[in-house]
DNA sequence: CTCCTTTATCTTGATATCAAGATAAATACT
DNA sequence: AGTATTTATCTTGATATCAAGATAAAGGAG
């Protein structure tokens, strides 16, 4: 009897001509997604990040050499808008993680590139991140897991099947 | 191959060293959940809600008559802080779908309550939302979605276990 | 070459959230 | 009763986000 049985119970009694199943799949989902982003936050903050400024600086050094890309492909691959990316790099650049570098063939746009700091920062905290998810993950034997991992691919390709 | 897919093969080229496999479960879920999000969301703009308002107003709908909690309770059963609730119910309370009682035997504080055309609203959303959650587990069959509920439910208890 | 469209990024304004502190009332202790 | 502590809620200030619009440069059509 968890919080999310508790939640159900109650519309069980008030609305009975709901059938809450998928609310308690939904519910539990949800609640577990909260815990572990609480705990991969706790490494963040150990390394002075966020989840949003360790996207971008992991987005950057695992692009490899020269480790540089341009906003646009900064947001295609952490999903957010413009504005939000901007503001993004401005805190990264002011802490001196990341430059923009002009590009001399396109001045309408530039690269965002880790500094040598950046690099360095984001490498030892991809290293405790892996691990902090290793630890996270440990919840499950690895047959659960490997379970998991297939039910939540199969779901997640009624949302992705074409972008393959 | 997916994005995640191909997340995880530039760690692999870029950093060997690391064990990305809980990354693969992680990044998965973490794209699941968004979709998932924002399906729920389209629904809950139909009813000229959000997250935030449709929780609000269902923990108050699921309590029972008379629909009413003090914003203590609101804050308990929605997780969010106390400057977090008070704008939600300002929020809702312009919007004339709930009120403040005053409680006349502490009046340090109140109750929240639906107000009728709060609790007329809830009812409808409710039940489009409990439909489309029908619709968004419908990926999974019977025996899938039970087996997910499971592992989620063995993995969140890593978390809650203490507090059931 | 000039104009129009597209692309790339930034700016603005609105919203939601949290942490920390303020306020006010109830309760406990002496 | 009088003071201290706890509880309940709101306020303030900072941050992050998005949508829509602004700006600037590149590319294409004639």
């Amino acid at each position: 009897m968890d919080q999310v049985d508790r939640i159900l119970a109650q519309w069980r009694t008030e609305r009975p001509d709901l059938d809450v199943g998928p609310m308690g799949t939904l519910g539990r989902m949800s609640r577990l997604f909260r815990h572990l982003r609480e705990e991969l936050d706790k490494v963040y903050l150990e390394y002075g990040l966020s989840q949003a400024s360790f996207d971008v600086l992991a987005t950057l050094r695992r692009a490899g050499e020269p480790y540089a890309l341009s906003p646009s492909m900064l947001i295609e691959w952490t999903m957010v808008t413009s504005g939000t990316m901007t503001n993004r790099v401005d805190r990264l650049e002011a802490a001196g993680l990341v430059e923009r570098r002009r590009n001399p063939d396109d001045r309408r746009g530039f690269l965002v590139g880790l500094t040598e700091q950046g690099r360095v920062l984001i490498d030892e905290a991809v290293t405790a991140h892996v691990a902090n998810q290793h630890r996270l993950t440990a919840a499950l034997t690895a047959e659960e897991r490997q379970a998991f991992d297939v039910l939540v691919a199969k779901w997640l390709s009624a949302f992705e099947e074409n972008e393959g």
